[in-house]
RNA sequence: CGGGGUAUAGCGCAGCCUGGUAGCGCAUCUGGUUUGGGACCAGAGGGUCGCAAGUUCGAAUCUUGCUGCCCCGACCA
């Protein structure tokens, strides 16, 4: 993409409402913009980064066993009475009537429709397990949206569902969304910590929140340093074979939130492999068994011939929530620096001279060669000033930088900066290919 | 929903106390000089001063009401 024919709406001054540092660093890069309280437009940049997130999402979902599907944003008032909802959920819920005065919301969550869906479709055993999941923009009317993206009232979340025949199939079900996100959120670049969460009615060990580690983080979590050091689940794992040794080794060592800490049980684990951090919540999973399926007659025929309702878990991912943990977790103060695996480019060619064909000449052919590898080329081919230019590639964050100027150029090399690091090497262009190759496609 | 702020050009701000018809920096446009870490000079365009009442000869400025947005708390993906 040719930066002059590109939209980035990059901010030299930071907006006065941002005040936490991934907030601040998205408006001035030009990836959002906010249009109501905690109601954003997605900007190229973001857009392109959001998409990189679903995409990882959606892959590792896949690897799991669920199914994609696209619910609507706008749900009928009718479901959420069946499930007693309706009433329930609060002001919470922005309540929309249509122009034949039926009552509908602008969805929250879909466990009803997911629930009316599969009692319309599933009859049988025989075509259980089945997990169900979207990626879909939600909104929850927050009586205080904050935080930029972390705290929306619109945003955008993957949900799944799974459907099972009895609690221990269930079970299963949910070893393998525990799985499928220790592996989803590792491959962003993210430390993912699964923390026991509280239950409520339901009861029992089988709700998590992850939580990734960021000092600048919401809340204070505490952990068991043995879990920094454990190997995340290797992509070729049978995630229909028993995972429960996987989660259990997930969740022996100690882990917990502020609200479910228990100060004795912290206090046991060895001095000096106790942590005690800031975490920002990413992902949700938790079981709730019938609940739904009781109260909306979602019933399936076991292999006895009798009926039973059927158990239900739900699986939830802060997509557009993500951004700005990511940026959260990893910025410096010139700006974001972006994992690879999300970064909305990999490279930032920056042509120090537009218009002077030494430069022209060697950047046009670097970036045509890049892009034909593979390689997603961010190219500055505008005339601004260099410092301009380097300020605007260390803000938007891409994980390295090619700078193509004439002093470089008279010997044929380009400068490569590792922004991570901001190591900084001259590379001829093959050396500069190769390297980027090499770095950046698996 | 309680508490506290704030609203003046695209962004960041001053002006308000003590009423006299709006200004600074950045950004934008034009011309010139520059050119490897957010250049310089000269000129230009751009504002219903959040909205509505009121006081006054006159309101960005004083009064009242409303609204938007932000922060702290309670709540939450």
């Amino acid at each position: 993409m040719r930066l002059s024919r590109y939209f980035l709406p990059i901010l030299k001054e930071t907006p006065k409402e941002a005040e936490i540092v991934s907030h601040r660093l998205m408006l001035r890069a030009g990836m959002v913009r906010q249009q109501s309280a905690g109601i954003y437009s997605w900007l190229p940049l973001g857009l392109r980064v959001l998409r990189k997130i679903e995409r990882i999402v959606e892959e590792e979902q896949a690897r799991a066993g669920a199914v994609q599907l696209l619910m609507p944003t706008i749900q009928p008032a009718d479901l959420w009475r069946e499930s007693g909802r309706y009433d329930a959920y609060g002001k919470e819920m922005l309540r929309i009537t249509d122009r034949h005065e039926r009552d509908m919301l602008f969805g929250p969550t879909n466990e009803e429709m997911i629930t009316d869906i599969f009692r319309s479709s599933v009859r049988s055993y025989k075509d259980l397990p089945l997990n169900l999941y979207h990626i879909q923009w939600k909104f929850r009317d927050e009586v205080r949206p904050r935080f930029g993206v972390m705290r929306g009232r619109e945003f955008l979340m993957k949900d799944a569902y799974s459907f099972d025949i009895d609690k221990e199939s269930a079970r299963h079900a949910y070893n393998r969304m525990f799985v499928s996100y220790l592996r989803t959120f590792e491959r962003m670049g993210l430390q993912a910590i699964p923390m026991k969460a509280d239950t409520g009615p339901i009861g029992g060990d089988m709700s998590h929140e992850f939580i990734i580690l960021a000092s600048t983080g919401e809340s204070e979590v505490f952990l068991d340093k043995a879990l920094l050091d454990l190997d995340t689940p290797a992509a070729d794992t049978d995630f229909f074979a028993d995972l429960s040794p996987i989660v259990e080794a997930w969740t022996t060592p100690y882990a917990a939130t502020d609200e479910m800490h228990d100060e004795t049980a912290f206090g046991a684990i060895a001095e000096d492999r106790r942590v005690s951090a800031r975490g920002i919540e990413v992902g949700h999973i938790f079981y709730f068994g019938t609940k739904y399926s009781d109260a909306m007659n979602a019933k399936v025929a076991t292999s006895e011939g009798t009926e039973v309702p059927v158990h239900m878990g739900s699986y939830g991912i802060g997509v557009s929530r993500l951004l700005g943990a990511l940026i959260e977790a990893h910025h410096d103060d010139d700006g974001i620096i972006w994992p690879a695996s999300v970064a909305p480019f990999h490279v930032g060619l920056v042509n120090l001279k537009a218009g002077d064909a030494l430069t022209d000449g060697a950047c046009e052919d670097l970036y045509a060669k890049l892009e034909a590898a593979g390689i997603e080329v961010l190219y500055d081919d505008t005339d601004g000033r260099a410092g301009a230019k380097f300020a605007t590639m260390d803000l938007i964050g891409l994980p390295f930088q090619v700078v193509g100027g004439p002093r470089g150029l008279k010997d044929g090399l380009f400068e490569v900066k590792d922004r991570a690091t901001g190591e900084k090497e001259m590379l001829s262009p093959e050396a500069t290919l190769n390297k980027l190759v090499a770095a950046l496609t698996a």
